[in-house]
DNA sequence: ATTATATATATCAAACTGATATAGATACCT
DNA sequence: AGGTATCTATATCAGTTTGATATATATAAT
């Protein structure tokens, strides 16, 4: 999905501005995808000279002024026409896959170049990283207004069991089977 | 992890060219890991000029002829060297998760905007791919020198036992739920 | 005061990808 | 015999993206 549609379609939950676009890809969305603040920010000076957002100067107290960008609607039949065709690109592709770059398999992988402690140390880290995912993804208390536009969406239901359902088997299966590894 | 030190281990399991690197990320490894041509190629011209490895030009009937690469007592040293500091780096920086860009969740983020047929197309390839994908996983037949290179090591064993896990909890739960996303 | 931290925007060198070019060899079709 | 397609194989590069850095305002802590 390009980074326009990607832009457009948080922006269709409610009106941002760049920092908080790039807080929600730091919440539970980044375990799906993410962009640096290098591709948000230029995205968005591009979508708004292309009338595709408004862009309000807006003054707070106690922090800093921020442009918060609200989707016109020439920027949400965008935002459809692009899904429509992301989605038809992605059948169309025959690669149903998502792109991961993993750190953790790799340093598995060549396991045996590591000393013991050093190994299980990698694997105990990534143990209670999963295991805070996991209350994340399970909380249902309150949250910022950023994340919470992103639970309001119906199919976060969804993501978010399957979320829960695949950390808690990984969970699982690492805590059982990790003896392996030596 | 730095691609040096990815390709450097790739190459402890056996001499390989750079087009048979690139096919073992595009076996079981791409669900972990990927590095594309303008990467791999590069880096393994610097590695030679390093001395990190070596290079035969080997002629083969019915195909072009390739470069193949072996890694020196000098490249394993590197390797081991290089594959302790990202372990140590990886356990400081405090950053324990994947890097993910899935296409998939997205379009489920988004799913209102698209018609009922072509989410349900959309799912139904997934849940196709993801059977294909567990089935790579288990099949323990035989297959290219390049994936029975890295079958062989023993951490596979693990990995392939977590893939198959994850991949099998996540088909039970989207077959049970997918009705949640209409 | 100084340091640290958080919010906020912006820019850019360095790295990486995806596409393209080139080329040898086989295979199939007409 | 010629044309097309496919697979193997190496190489390059424009365009994109990241990760780091710069700049600035404001609060809080030492």
């Amino acid at each position: 999905m390009q980074k326009d549609t990607l832009c457009l379609g948080l922006l269709s939950l409610g009106p941002r501005s760049g920092y908080e676009i790039k807080q929600m890809f730091e919440g539970p969305l980044s375990d799906f995808y993410s962009l640096s603040f290098g591709t948000i920010y230029p995205t968005l000076n591009r979508l708004q000279s292309e009338k595709y957002v408004s862009c309000k100067q807006l003054s707070q107290s106690k922090k800093p002024d921020k442009k918060v960008y609200t989707i016109t609607k020439k920027g949400k039949d965008l935002m459809k026409e692009n899904l429509l065709g992301d989605a038809s690109a992605y059948i169309r592709s025959g690669n149903f896959g998502d792109q991961i770059k993993s750190e953790f398999f790799l340093l598995l992988l060549f396991a045996k170049y590591l000393p013991k402690e050093t190994l299980e140390t990698v694997l105990n880290e990534r143990v209670l990283f999963l295991q805070q995912k996991l209350q994340q993804f399970k909380y249902d208390g309150p949250v910022p207004s950023d994340l919470q536009a992103l639970r309001n969406e119906k199919s976060i239901t969804f993501i978010r069991g399957l979320a829960t359902t695949l950390i808690e088997s990984g969970l699982n299966y690492m805590e059982k089977n990790r003896g392996k590894l030596n």
